[in-house]
DNA sequence: GCATGATAAATGAC
DNA sequence: GTCATTTATCATGC
């Protein structure tokens, strides 16, 4: 049994899932309303893990690959930033 | 199958390209990152093996004989050592009353 | 066929 | 030395 966990584990790394809908929505709310800085702290990592239900590395991991590649091609994201931006904007505004 | 970029002939006292800082306000690109090759990992490994540090002497054979820099040699090893690190945690958290299984 | 998450070199703060 | 990070590459999802 314990030889079936390990193999899974070291297999199971490498496989890539995509995270469900609302946790890539909580990032990205998170992302785009701190535009400016987009790192958060340890401890918002953890919250934000907690909340996604993923693990602070992969938190660390999004935040990595999404600084990155909006770098890259802002243009490619505009559309997403302002759904955000507007996103936020609304929930400040109540 | 090697990737350093113009060390392979020359050897010897490589030159940190444009030894002469003509250069005003050069910002020296970051060095692009090469995936080193299974003969180069395993030798790390194996070394990674036996001392989880490596001391400077061993240091230098190995990059010597894997055709890499002394600092590559080194970075490789923090690297490792972090990778490990994260490994032990991962496991931790896998093993640790939770589901999925 | 790219989007996306994870990993591997390389840098820099401390 | 550690460690968060940048960047390119890898592997997979769809």
């Amino acid at each position: 049994a314990v030889m079936i966990l390990r193999s899974r584990f070291l297999d199971a790394r490498r496989k890539r899932r995509n995270f469900n809908k609302q946790a890539t929505e909580i990032l990205n709310e998170y992302f785009y309303s701190h535009l400016s800085n987009p790192y958060p702290s340890e401890e918002a990592k953890e919250e934000l893990a907690k909340k996604c239900g993923i693990t602070v590395s992969q938190v660390s991991n999004w935040f990595g690959n999404k600084r990155i590649r909006y770098k890259k091609n802002i243009g490619k994201f505009q559309e997403e930033a302002n759904i955000y931006a507007a996103k936020t904007a609304v929930t400040a505004t109540n | 199958e090697n990737t350093n970029p113009g060390s392979s002939a020359s050897s010897s006292s490589v030159t940190k390209e444009g030894s002469k800082s003509s250069n005003s306000s050069a910002p020296r690109a970051r060095k692009k990152r090469c995936p080193y090759s299974k003969f180069q990992i395993r030798e790390l490994e194996r070394e990674f093996f036996f001392n989880v540090y490596i001391n400077k002497e061993k240091r230098l054979q190995l990059s010597r004989m894997l055709n890499l820099t002394d600092r590559q040699v080194k970075i490789w090893f923090q690297n490792r050592r972090m990778k490990e690190k994260k490994l032990s945690r991962d496991r931790l958290q896998y093993f640790s009353g939770n589901p999925l299984l």
